[in-house]
Order: structure tokens, then sequence, then C-alpha cells
DNA sequence: AAAGTATTAAATGGAAAAATTAAATACTTA
DNA sequence: TAAGTATTTAATTTTTCCATTTAATACTTT
């Protein structure tokens, strides 16, 4: 891995090494949701899911359709669903 | 993912999120390197070095091994290799 | 034992991240 | 247009992290 590369890795796993954040990656699997839809299933208030969902956003790991005053999040970034996936194979089997 | 998973992840993952420490997750891959060699890779301080290496180690990450007055540091955790793995093919492959 | 090397520990200061609160924006509906 | 809902922005405070410096420990060699 290049030095360069590095950076850019370890900027992406600090996106998604806090709790909210990676809760809220996990719940975004195969669908959308809104803050307030997010903010029900993570104890805590809008302002706050709002500002994880605009550190999520700049890293390009989640985008969003706004319907209405609602805005539904979705995951952007393919690589991050894999990497998840490794991650729950790796840690969360019985075995 | 259960919450408590989803905490014992999410701190793993701040563990490697900084660029130092992810750099000294990969010259480690394959072999064993003291505080000194390590230094050598990584534009810091000695004293830096092993604040990295411990937070790695109470994260049970890497292990040690000691023969004289060095301390040889090595790769603990097999998952942390198969994720960096996985990072690997899906950031740093040209395709 | 003294001097030298490798590493760790402890203390400090500064910077970045996080939660909280309050106010602002955008849209909808009555 | 006024009131209500959803979300964001901004400001503030608290907490956590990181690099640096200095001192301590452990071991070797002379």
């Amino acid at each position: 891995m290049e030095n360069e590369q590095i950076e850019a890795i370890a900027a992406m796993l600090k996106t998604m090494s806090h709790p909210i954040r990676l809760k809220i990656l996990c719940l975004l699997q195969g669908k959308e949701m809104t803050v307030g839809d997010i903010r029900e299933e993570v104890k805590t208030t809008n302002a706050n899911v709002s500002q994880h969902l605009s550190i999520l956003r700049n890293q390009g790991i989640i985008g969003y359709r706004k319907d209405a005053n609602f805005i539904f999040n979705r995951i952007n970034d393919e690589r991050v669903l894999e990497l998840m996936q490794t991650m729950r194979k790796l840690y969360c089997q019985p075995e």
C-alpha cells in the first residue's frame, strides 16, 4: 500500500469508527432512511444524527434523495458494504 | 449486528484508523519489527511509535516478543490481516 | 559498576472531535 | 399566509486524541 492510499483508507476508517455512524451504516444496508427513522433506532437527537450523516456524506459513503420535507439517505459506496460484510463474517460469526 | 458488536467493531476500527497505526499494521504483515525498525519507515519519534504500538497492543491487535533490549512486534489478530486484505482489494486495485 | 542502547511511562499543551442547545431553512398543509 | 414538520447550521462546551518533551526502566557491553 502506498502512503497516499494509507492516508485515504485511514480517513475512511475514521469516518466509520464512531459507534453511531457504524450503526447508521448497518441500518442503511438494503434500505433508505430519513433522519427521523434513524433517530428512532439510535438513542440521540435529530441534530446529532444529522451531523453524523453529514460526516458520512462528506466522505462520500452515503448519498441522499429529497422528497417533500424528508431526506432519504442511502449507502453510495459499494465498497463499504463489502467491507462491512467481511467484518460481520470475521467478528460476528459463531465459529 | 448487535449493538454490543457494533461498539466492539467501532473500537477496533478506531484503533486502525490512525495513519501511523495503519502503516504499522501494513509493515508488520509477514514480519516482526522493533520500535527502531518501524521508526525508520515512519517519519516520527521512537516515543511516538511506542505509544501507537501500545494502543494496538491494548486492542489485542499486536503482540510482542522480548529479546535482549529489543522488542519484536507482530500481528496477533488474524482477522485484522484479512480485513486489510479486503481493503487492499477494494481501495488499491487498478480496476 | 558505569556508560550506552532500546523502549516505555508520565506530564504537558494544543488540536480535533463530539454532544448539546438554539436558531435558521425548506417544505407542507391548514 | 400562518402554523407545523423535517432537517440543517451555527455556537458553545466538554471530551478525547495526539505529538512532544522529559524522565524512568531494562538490558548490554565495556
